[in-house]
Order: structure tokens, then C-alpha cells, then sequence
DNA sequence: AATATTCTTTGATGTAAGTCAAATGAGTAC
DNA sequence: GTACTCATTTGACTTACATCAAAGAATATT
């Protein structure tokens, strides 16, 4: 595999009125709460489902629940009782040490899933903070396993997310072990605005939603540092920053320094 | 959680007829291919199954594999058909990046399973190295999703089993990305003698199956700064060190270095 | 037993990223 | 509009670890 961060992973394409919601933030009150009709269904949901099956399976998402910017979805120690499929909003996952190191985990968004980690011990072992407000699906475990006995397509899935996410986690410790940070940096960039392109958002622009001590702390990088190779990609033409918003110009050569060997 | 390594994971007792067989390296012939009377169960298979129930669950294993040390048990690329739980041997599983840059993502070690990361796409996207002659359980993915809708203690013990993967690469990520190099080498070390301990093995001695190299590539350091580290560690009395053969003199020390907080 | 090979240790030196510090800019509360 | 606060940028300097190099052990090969 490529090292670090998946750059060409793959998605269904996520049709224009799921778009539209996300970036209208509407509130969930206007969508009804189930699966079978949710526009974000493809990303969180197993597809190839009849539609009475799919009824079915609404019965996985028990509640909604809204988190504030800043506020926690859960923390590190609580019990465990459900993963949580993100409708709108953007989350951090994050360790810490008792001598209050932290470590963030990864970044999440629409239409994945979080709460893996509580599954091995009952209890959550890291903590997810909204980045901004958030609305996400609660899924009790219970229900899950319940209806993955019943829906070998399910089952399935839910094997390939907790199997995507240790991938996942291979390719952050690529990162980390082995390279510098300009190939961090790029290797971040090119991960996020691929992972919003999938959501139909642009695939040169974005706008982050974390600070730079959060981005460093993902990428093992202190703050000064990722604002420094935010200012080298500027002044080399490679990306056009102001605060927190990115564009970026030349995909390319983000991807040379990404990965030297798969590009021209 | 405490940042790095989990150094506490408790285990039910293993017997100790399980430790002489991993000792004497018995070959697979001496013994029944069944996770029924398989001394290492309690390590890769549910616990508390009637004897009924232990016999169909023996259906998951479909048959034995020798891996020769330096051998693949899997390759990145290869078609994924089955998880492996290790029953004589070590293991460490690796990614790399196409100019040749190598992580190592792991060390396994009997009663543990490996072959996850290739669930999502189908084909794995990790090396598995035998680093000892080793013996392996076949455990083709078709059985273990099959059984699993069976039995739901199967069911769950699957997904601990990968939560758990994932909570582990949590405290890595850690340990690369805000530890310091005596950190890192003292969370390994406990680590390591936890887990061999928990097999029967000595809970201060150890003779280490992977080079300075691996240990450094696992490690996020150079081997030279893992030999340097090991001999500061000596130099100060808290382990002994005779190339790979390891023994911690002041455990406490070490968890000290590792966890200043939660030691007096 | 001799030789080659691989692994480990140790020293000398280099450097990428960290630390410290100060200025600037944005966002928010009053 | 002014005063705070918090995030970001940039510069000057430091440092932990990497790199380069060479010698010494252990293991494998002949």
C-alpha cells in the first residue's frame, strides 16, 4: 500500500442533495431519522439492500443526538454503548497521558463512524470533541450486533469499517515513524480534501476546521511547525493559505512530495 | 487511558502444559487440529462455550500453516481469505512505501491474530514476517463471519479482538508522536515482558526475536538510538542487556520513564 | 576451523524540528 | 468602537535524534 493516508480511496458517488444539507446544516427535525431515507446512507450504510430489508435496518439508529462545537460525544473512561455515524459536523479523537500530553487520533466527518474503541474494554479508551456542531446518528452496539447476525451485508460492513480503520491507523504510523514534515503536511492536506471531495465538496479548497497545535498533534508536528510548511507550500506555489482556509494549487506537486516514486 | 502501550492487559491463566509446547516447539502432528482441545484457546477463542458449541466452533479453523522464519505469512497485494491466530512463533507485520522506506506496525506473538487490515478491500495491505519458525490457524474469514451469526459470543469476541488492534495503534500513535526515545524503548519493553508473561513466561527476562532495526522502525527511531537507549538503561542498572537477551532489573524505574505520573 | 555476513555497539558530527519569544491578525464580549 | 482572548506567523536559538563511520560480537557458510 501507499504509505500514510490513503490518498485514492474510493467512494459512491454521494448525490447533490446531500451536499445541499450539509452545507445548509439543516436541522435534523426537517429529515426524517431513519437510514432507509437518510441521503448519507451509501457512506455509512451497506448498499444492495430491498427496501423492506432497509426498513429493517433503520431500527440500528435508535436516537439522534446534537453536540456543540467544543462539546464531547464521549470521553475517555465512559462506558460503552454505541458507535455514532456523523450526519453533520467534524470531530476529533483523541488520547491523552496523565501528564496531560494529548494526542489526537484522527479527524472525522460526514458519514463516518466513531466510537470503535470503546468495543474491547466497555469502555471508551479516547475521547471525541466536535470541531463544530455536530449531529450524529446513535447506533447502540447491542442493535448492531442484533441485526449483523441478521444481515450478512451488515455484518460485513461493520467488519470493513473497524478493518478501514486499522488500515487507517497503519498508514498514520508511516506517517509518524518515517516521515519528514513537509510529506506529513502534504499527506494530511491531500487525505482531507480527497475525503471532502467524496462528499461533493470541491477538490482544491477547503477550510479546516481544527487549529494548527491540532493538526501537529495528529501529524507528531509542533504548532510553529505546521505553520511553518503551511508558509514553505505558500511561498513555493503549491498551496494558497489564509488562516484556515487552504486551496490548493498544484495537486501534484503535493502529491511528489507525498509520495516521490508514484508521481511523474 | 494511559498513553503508549496498554502495560496492564490482564489474561486468564494459561496452563502450564501450553508453555511447554510453545517451548519444545511441538509440531503441529503431536497435537489435534481443533481449537477444542487446543491449549492457546483461551487466548484466540471465546471462553465459556458448552462442549457442543467448542465442537462446531472448531469449523473455523480449516487447517495449519508452517511459516519458516524469515517466511511471509501474507503479503501487501495478496488476496485476503483468512485471519491467522499464531500458535508457535513471532511475528511482526510491516507496511511500506514505494521508495523502499519500511514501518513496522506490529509484533504478534502466540494467541494472537493477524490478517485484519486485509478485511476492507479483500487484499492485505501489510507484510506478516515470521521472525521464528512459526505455526499458524487458517482461519478462512467465510468461517468466522458464518460461525459468528451463530454464535454471538463469537460474534463479539471478533470485535474485540479488532477493537482492541485498533485501541492498540491508538497508544502507538501516542508513543511516536509525543514520547521521547527512552519512552518509547521503556513502553516496549514493558509491553513486551507483559505480554510473554501473560503466556507463562518470565515477567523480567526475555530473549527478543527482532533486531535493533525492527525495534527502531516499530519505534519511530534509528537502531542506533534504540542500542544507545537500551545501554543508557544498562549503564543506570534498570535492565541487563546481552544482545537479545533482555532482563529488567527495576521494572519500576522503567514504568517511571515510561509513565511518570502513575508510579510514587 | 576459517571466512563471510549480519547484528550491535560506540564515537564524532550534522540537522530537522523543537523551544522560546514577540508581533500580528481574527474573533468575541462588553 | 475598544478591550480581551485566542490563533497564527515569523525569527533566533537549542536540542534530541539522525547520520556517518568504524570496530567488535554473534551467527551462518564453506
Amino acid at each position: 500500500m501507499a504509505g500514510g493516508i490513503s490518498t485514492n480511496e474510493t467512494l459512491n458517488t454521494v448525490c447533490f442533495i446531500s451536499t445541499l444539507i450539509i452545507w445548509l446544516n439543516m436541522t435534523p427535525d426537517t429529515i426524517k431519522v431513519a437510514c432507509s431515507n437518510c441521503n448519507l446512507r451509501e457512506l455509512c450504510m451497506p448498499m444492495g439492500f430491498n427496501p423492506e430489508d432497509m426498513q429493517k435496518l433503520d431500527e440500528v439508529v435508535a436516537t439522534r443526538r446534537r453536540v456543540k462545537q467544543g462539546g464531547m460525544l464521549f470521553s475517555s473512561g465512559d462506558p460503552f454503548t454505541s458507535l455514532y455515524a456523523i450526519r453533520t459536523g467534524f470531530f476529533k479523537t483523541c488520547v491523552s497521558t496523565e501528564d496531560g500530553r494529548e494526542q489526537v487520533t484522527g479527524f472525522q466527518m460526514a458519514g463516518e463512524i466513531i466510537g470503535l474503541d470503546g468495543i474491547v474494554s466497555d469502555f471508551h479508551s479516547c475521547n471525541a470533541v466536535a470541531l463544530e456542531d455536530a449531529d450524529v446518528c446513535v447506533m447502540p452496539f447491542a442493535n448492531v450486533e442484533d441485526l449483523s447476525r441478521e444481515f450478512p451485508v451488515l455484518q460485513r460492513h461493520v467488519h470493513k469499517i473497524m478493518s478501514r480503520e486499522i488500515v487507517r491507523e497503519n498508514g498514520v504510523m508511516m506517517l509518524l515513524g518515517n516521515m519528514r514534515a513537509e510529506e506529513r503536511v502534504a499527506a494530511f492536506l491531500l487525505n482531507l480534501v480527497q475525503r471532502l471531495h467524496a462528499r461533493g465538496f470541491s477538490q482544491s479548497e477547503m477550510v479546516l476546521r481544527m487549529t494548527r497545535e491540532e493538526i501537529g498533534s495528529y501529524l507528531g508536528l509542533k504548532l510553529e511547525t505546521v505553520s511553518r510548511t503551511f508558509s514553505k507550500f505558500s511561498e513555493d506555489g503549491i498551496i494558497e493559505v489564509k488562516q484556515r482556509y487552504v486551496r490548493i494549487l498544484e495537486p501534484d506537486a503535493l502529491k511528489k512530495i507525498f509520495n516521490p516514486q508514484t508521481c511523474s
